[in-house]
RNA sequence: CGGGGCGUAGCGCAGCCUGGUUAGCGCGCCUGCCUUGGGAGCAGGAGGCCGCAGGUUCGAAUCCUGCCGCCCCGACCA
């Protein structure tokens, strides 16, 4: 491609509306353009960039026996009130009228009509395991867009849907994309971890996220030092800490407390550390209130909470609901002689002698002590790992990193298959329900995370198989016709022996040249200017590492060439 | 949804508080000259319903009200 011809409009200065630098540089680099909040338009050089991930997905796909189809966007809301997933979603979804009053949604997903097609196509085992995936535009109408592809509401997404006769089978499908994932994101030339995430209502350990270490990433995950173990921070598990306290229980004591709700304001009065303390966190779950004990330096992990309680959703309560369910002000909720139900974190139950809420104003209890003064309806892991734990699996060093999520992988089991009855007959002529898997890739935002990972002051910096152009040749001086030539010839040959070359044919200053070479970030850049003209010398720089070599231009062809045939560039 | 900020030329901004010439500046764009190894220089030029609607006023980019859009932060740790 010549630069004369592409519409590749780059910026010199930031728009002030991006934040993050993977937005900035997409912006800059006219890779798209924002039509309107979390939606943008793809220019034909981020399109590009796009296209070369999406050949990567198709082809580790393919290789893992998926069949690639395209289902609709725009979907009937029957199919989705089958699963109960109409009034389930929330605002998320997009929903719509047709002329005809027919409700409608705009896909965020796909579950639906893959069960859909699939139930009324397949009917027997013989037929099974089958694996389908698309790669299409998702619209999700996010609370909050933000940091341009990263987080927009329209998106480009892979997503693959596994039927399978039975859990073992759907293991294997599982196992298949974990391995195809980690083909796929290496081979986009990502730093990246597999970890475990949450898997809500199924269990087992059949959910992995594949996290992209970046700054920037909007997700915690947790890292062990010393073994393989990483997981989300919403299902890393907290070993139990120890035997517990030996302490002797001591007689239950009321105290006053005026005014002291928040736990530093109380352990300040009373003089005691924060994990002397446990406080009573009232949660709606799913609409109920539910009293969750934990140390007072702790943290709730609302989303282990939610799988403890099998709902949908909780959510913190706000004072008024706090006071309606339990009569009582918050900062004084306590444990013994609670109103409404009770869970504890798992090493609440090993503390004795803590303090707590009397469930009354202006006091707490002090001496309160597990099985002696209440119950818990259950004990559980419910708290937010921190590096003071331990790992888990090894007992090692654990870190916090930030990620950017770029795939999740999930067993679905046989939720949907029941929910929309689409079953097959197994080798004994009895019908059971498809066990299905569902496995995403945020195409569009692994290019975003590959430049958030993959740059420097001057611009992007593009892993070798995601660069659109793989070379760019600097046409330092179209006016001189031995220059000309030159760049021109070496532009014909290496196209012609399949590179994607881009030619900076333009009438424009070397220094403009220099600078967009920089910020479009091509592996390569072929320098052909005076030194040329006066020797015959043409530079080849790698944008990586900034290494510059200067040759003979017969030199460079040989050189790139063998490069093309070693397939290192493409 | 709550809080904050912003909307003036394609982009980045000033002007608004304290109403009053022809609404400015930088970048970009067009023409010409000149220049050609890190976003040059000179000269000339095009381009604005000052987000939209209403109000106050002799007079509104500027003050008031409403609406729309965009960005950022937060969404509750008792």
């Amino acid at each position: 491609m010549r630069y004369s011809q592409i519409f590749l409009p780059t910026l010199k200065e930031t728009p002030a509306e991006a934040e993050v630098i993977s937005h900035r540089l997409m912006l800059r680099a006219g890779f798209m353009r924002k039509l309107t909040s979390g939606v943008y338009s793809y220019l034909p050089y981020g399109l590009a960039a796009i296209r070369r991930v999406e050949q990567i997905v198709r082809e580790e796909m393919n290789r893992a026996g998926a069949q690639e189809l395209l289902m609709p966007m725009v979907q009937p809301a029957d199919l989705w009130k089958e699963t109960g997933r109409y009034e389930k979603y929330g605002p998320e979804l997009l929903r719509f009228k047709d002329r005809h009053d027919r409700e409608s949604c705009l896909g965020p997903t796909h579950e639906e009509v893959i069960t859909d097609i699939i139930r009324r196509e397949l009917h027997s085992y013989r037929d099974l395991p089958v694996n389908l995936y698309q790669i299409q535009t998702k619209f999700r109408d996010e609370i909050r867009p933000r940091f341009g592809l990263m987080r927009g509401r329209e998106f480009i997404m892979k997503d693959a849907y596994s039927f399978d006769v039975s859990d073992e089978q759907a293991e294997t499908s599982y196992m298949k994309m974990y391995e195809a994932y980690k083909r796929i994101f290496s081979r986009c030339g990502l730093t990246f971890r597999a970890v475990q995430a949450d898997s809500g209502a199924i269990g087992g350990n059949f959910s992995h996220e594949f996290m992209v270490l970046a700054k920037t990433g909007e997700d915690t995950i947790v890292v062990c030092t010393a073994c393989e173990y990483a997981a989300n921070m919403e299902k890393a598990e907290v070993k139990t800490a120890g035997p517990g306290s030996t302490e002797e229980m001591a007689a239950l004591k009321k105290t006053e407390t005026p005014g002291k709700r928040k736990v530093d304001a109380v352990c300040e009065f009373l003089g005691i550390e924060a994990a002397r303390l446990v406080k009573t966190m009232v949660y709606m779950a799913d609409g109920n209130p539910v009293a969750v004990l934990v140390r007072g330096d702790r943290e709730v992990e609302e989303v282990k909470l939610k799988n403890l309680l099998k709902v949908a959703d909780v959510d913190l309560a706000d004072d008024k609901q706090a006071f309606d369910a339990t009569g009582v002000p918050t900062g004084y909720l306590g444990p013994v002689g609670s109103a409404i139900r009770l869970v504890a974190d798992q090493e609440v139950m090993l503390m004795r002698n803590f303090v707590t809420g009397a469930n009354e104003k202006n006091h707490h209890l002090l001496n309160v002590n597990p099985g002696r003064d209440f119950q818990a309806e259950a004990v559980a892991d419910l708290r937010k790992i921190t590096t003071d734990d331990a790992c888990p699996v090894c007992g090692g060093r654990l870190e916090l990193t930030e990620g950017i999520e770029v795939g999740h992988i999930f067993k679905l089991g046989t939720s949907y298959s029941e929910k929309m009855q689409a079953v097959f007959q197994d080798k004994d002529g009895l019908e059971k329900p498809f066990v299905m898997g569902c496995y995403g890739i945020g195409v569009s935002r692994v290019v975003a995370a590959a430049i958030e990972q993959n740059h420097d002051e001057n611009g992007i910096i593009f892993p070798v198989p995601l660069a659109p152009y793989k070379a760019v040749i600097l046409n330092l001086d179209p006016k001189d016709e031995k220059i000309t030539e030159a760049a021109e010839s070496l532009y014909a040959e290496l196209s012609l022996a399949g590179m994607d070359v881009l030619l900076d044919d333009r009438d424009e200053r070397p220094g403009a040249k220099f600078k967009d070479a920089d910020l479009l970030g091509m592996p390569f850049r072929i320098t052909v200017g005076k030194k040329f003209a006066s020797g015959g010398i043409v530079e080849l720089r790698n944008r990586k590492t900034g290494e510059s070599t200067e040759m003979l231009l017969d030199q460079l062809k040989v050189e790139l060439l063998a490069k093309i045939a070693d397939a290192t560039v493409n």
